[in-house]
DNA sequence: TATATATGCAACCTTTCGGTTTCGCAAACT
DNA sequence: AGTTTGCGAAACCGAAAGGTTGCATATATA
């Protein structure tokens, strides 16, 4: 099992009760209302979801509240970010050559 | 064949192949150097790369030089995006519970 | 022209994925 | 106590993923 985050937001199914429960806490049932599909295959979802820290449970008498761990979701940003870095240094390196190619006009 | 960029960053190899390229663009001989994994390997990944447009290819003689498509990856950035303004919202709904409390103590 | 090199593509195989069905268990009704 | 409801886990299945091997093609080199 692999299990990382960019497994987990592979599925657009997954993604999508993502975005579900990030306004607000969900049981199994009510997510799987969303969806063309049984409440089964959302609960393997949210075991998946859960498994890479990227969702908890709260338990409430025999329903059990899923909401989006937030924290977790930054780490895609961190991928990114690292890659922003690099696509920015890109840029200003074209930017000097602009004002180079700007200077040799003149 | 589904061919998302989520579902094409799912795979390690294929994000190692991406920071990879994101420096300078290179050949599917020089990518699969950094790989234990075989170049046919690497065409693959690179074929599901350039499908869902995250690479672009420039044929130099024999050789095919693989870049990253910058523009591409932004869409990543969009759909964090999305939730990035839902649990900001959550956060200044705290913000207003906590400034409510304040008041009522004063 | 013959050979070496760079590459993509198709066939094949094993593993994983996503879904459905069935089951068991615990909490809440009646 | 008996029944309904909410849930997870296991077994099963077809499809897709990721890797390897072998082959075809085009460009460079001897």
């Amino acid at each position: 099992m692999r299990r990382d985050i960019f497994q987990a937001i592979a599925d657009p199914t997954r993604r999508a009760i993502i975005t579900l429960i990030a306004l607000q806490s969900m049981t199994p049932n009510a997510i799987a209302d969303n969806f063309h599909t049984t409440r089964q295959s959302v609960s393997k979802h949210l075991r998946i979801l859960t498994e890479c820290q990227l969702v908890k449970q709260e338990q409430q008498g025999r329903e059990i509240y899923y909401s989006l761990e937030i924290k977790k979701m930054k780490e895609i940003d961190k991928w990114l970010e690292q890659l922003r870095k690099i696509w920015e240094t890109r840029y200003n390196q074209l930017d000097k050559v602009l004002l180079t190619m700007k200077k040799q006009k003149k």
